[in-house]
DNA sequence: ATAATTACTGACTCATAGGTCAGTAAGAGC
DNA sequence: GCTCTTACTGACCTATGAGTCAGTAATTAT
């Protein structure tokens, strides 16, 4: 009696090949990754990728959203849940947060989001409003909250919340380019926060 | 008597092509871009692209040298004619000098750098000992000649000349991405040189 | 069991784009 | 002028990879 071939498992099959697919393009990029590739690392044939994706570019919208959601919902849902003060909250859970997004699978969106931003720009609309303007805003609310309380000064720092997320930035930037030249990223954002408290702290 | 179909410009065409391949790289990266297309737009046949440039990989090397290498030259020119107090120096010429990034052929060849990076481990190489590794570097010897003639103090904040460029890296992704929904960048770099120098001032 | 349904396969098509090269004509030398 | 060198052209070759679809076999319904 032989085995079947292959088993019917409509259920998972998106799942397991949008993860194939965001290691491949974690590897090569978008462009230079190819479909049948993918569907051999999902251990499915490429015809049935076709069914499950109508083109490699749903399949790339599919991993960006697949890995970036559940991120952002997560800080949210965090902030609005603490009862910390601004500054515990950022020292705590914010920076740990931060301390994880170099390495790990958002430095490869953010790789996919600066290659491909220019040919697909419904992507970087879809990126802008469920990640960085809900990112941003997540925290410049902190920020206010802080001065609202009496935390924080008023200064130029407290409307660029920016400022906080740019040694991140460069981690990730860093890390993407240059592996081989590892860079203390934790120090980096650690120290950037503590300058920051230092400098706004009432 | 009909002009002359062409003219032999030996000594002008490599410029001309890698300023034709640098648009076409700026405007749709690295791979999306057809060779083609670049000898169109510099106004001469694939066939002699191909004589000037071994490969479509060559091209690319020559792109990146011709817009980095002339950046980082002045700078350090700069940094070593200059007579003026580390403090100045920041608050002039380098904050000059990082405003100017974001929107600047830079901010291309970051992005490709950041695309093709796994790619091109050759040109990763190659970017490091001639940007990177020097850019930092200078920043560094900028802040050290500072502490030793006592205008700042030693802080964590002196041996991570990274934050200094953070908020560039951060304006330059943030333009290569959403180009449609401008930072004030200027402000961002400035205002964080600002809190810097009051984080280290003696 | 048997038929009906559908998840799945893999060989195929076809457009694209990197790279080549035989031939052409611009310009230099005489 | 005539010849020689070589910068330059553009038609061509070929590999590749996105996307298709007729057919197959696993599962479900009867």
């Amino acid at each position: 009696m032989a085995q079947p071939r292959y088993r019917r498992r409509k259920q998972d099959r998106p799942q397991e090949i949008t993860a194939a697919a965001f290691t491949a393009f974690a590897e090569k990029g978008y462009a230079a990754t190819r479909v049948e590739e993918v569907a051999q690392r999902a251990g499915v044939s490429k015809g049935l990728l076709y069914l499950y994706f109508k083109t490699k570019e749903e399949l790339f919208k599919a991993v960006v959203r697949s890995v970036v959601i559940p991120r952002v919902d997560a800080l949210e849902n965090e902030l609005n849940a603490s009862q910390l003060s601004a500054e515990e909250f950022i020292r705590g859970p914010v920076l740990e947060f931060m301390k994880r997004l170099p390495g790990s699978p958002v430095s490869v969106v953010i790789r996919l989001m600066i290659a491909e931003a220019p040919r697909h720009p419904d992507l970087v609309e879809f990126y802008w409003e469920n990640v960085a303007s809900r990112g941003m805003g997540a925290l410049q609310q902190l920020l206010d909250r802080g001065v609202e309380n009496g935390e924080f000064r008023r200064t130029a720092v407290n409307d660029l919340p920016q400022l906080l997320l740019a040694p991140v930035m460069m981690s990730i930037v860093w890390g993407l380019v240059f592996s081989q030249r590892p860079l203390d990223t934790d120090t980096l954002i650690e120290t950037n926060i503590e300058m920051i408290l230092a400098y706004i702290r009432a």
